[in-house]
DNA sequence: GAGCAATAATTGATGACGTCAATAGTTGTT
DNA sequence: AACAACTATTGACGTCATCAATTATTGCTC
């Protein structure tokens, strides 16, 4: 019989929901949730977004980038300014605000990764990453 | 400003769902979740286990462990047993049908893995799932 | 050995979350 | 001008995690 780690797939599932609640665990002090950072690193690279980019590239409803907005812009992080092109859509850009939240918390997200991958040295985490890269560039992005 | 995956445990928790969800998605036609596919697998490799002990390695809340049990149950792939040193405890083990069920699922879930891990080949398969297994083995189980 | 803290499984309550259907407003097409 | 497609939003529903409380049993301690 196959051991319960033997399958890749599977090991990567346990992995991301042990990542996921280091991550939570530090975002708890802030308010947000996984989510809500979620949205504002992709905020954060992409320099305004619609929130139907948000729910595709992301991978949440859209019903729940509704929520997740509405929690950031209430907390000061984000806006919704109107699409100029086209009034159905709202623009979601980052603030100033936003920006220095991540700033401030990019160090604390470092150290939960480092508590994770502390049994790798240097080399191996870079192979790590360039390895999930390269799965997560095909679908997800 | 660093990327959306710039940070492997951020990449992890992505990748994670993901392929939690392929799983779940193979899983549904059997009428079980991951979390029993979880609980069958962890059994499979101990030949047996206390609640308490299914709780604390895969992680889940003792109280979830019932209903999960319960429902394995009820399908005919685990039952409960006395312990025979401590009549507070049951002791899970896998039946027949159990194992049964894990065979014939097998192949279906290395497909699962195969599409996943479609962007790579075997060396580079095996230098991640042996990366994997590293961090795993520190902590989790 | 009597009393008391600790433990295993269980139940129940609460809140968060994902999913889905429905709606309002807007755009594009024909 | 009419109709299909799309964006954001709301609301409903079921699922799930989390936590406190309960029951039965064990182990510790005086």
């Amino acid at each position: 019989m196959r051991g319960l780690h033997a399958d890749t797939g599977y090991l990567l599932y346990r992995l991301g929901l042990r990542s996921g609640q280091l991550f939570n665990s530090f975002l708890l002090e802030s308010g947000l949730r996984l989510r809500h950072y979620a949205v504002l690193r992709f905020l954060a690279t992409s320099e305004g977004a619609l929130q139907r980019e948000l729910s595709a590239r992301l991978g949440y409803d859209p019903s729940a980038i509704v929520g997740l907005v509405d929690d950031l812009e209430k907390l000061g992080f984000a806006e919704r300014r109107p699409a100029p092109d086209d009034r159905r859509s709202r623009i979601v850009v980052l603030t100033e605000g936003g920006r220095a939240f991540l700033r401030d918390t990019d160090e604390a997200g470092l150290r939960v990764t480092n508590e994770l991958l502390d049994p790798l040295d240097a080399a191996e985490r870079e192979t790590l990453h360039a390895l999930l890269l390269r799965i997560a560039e095909d679908g997800l992005s």
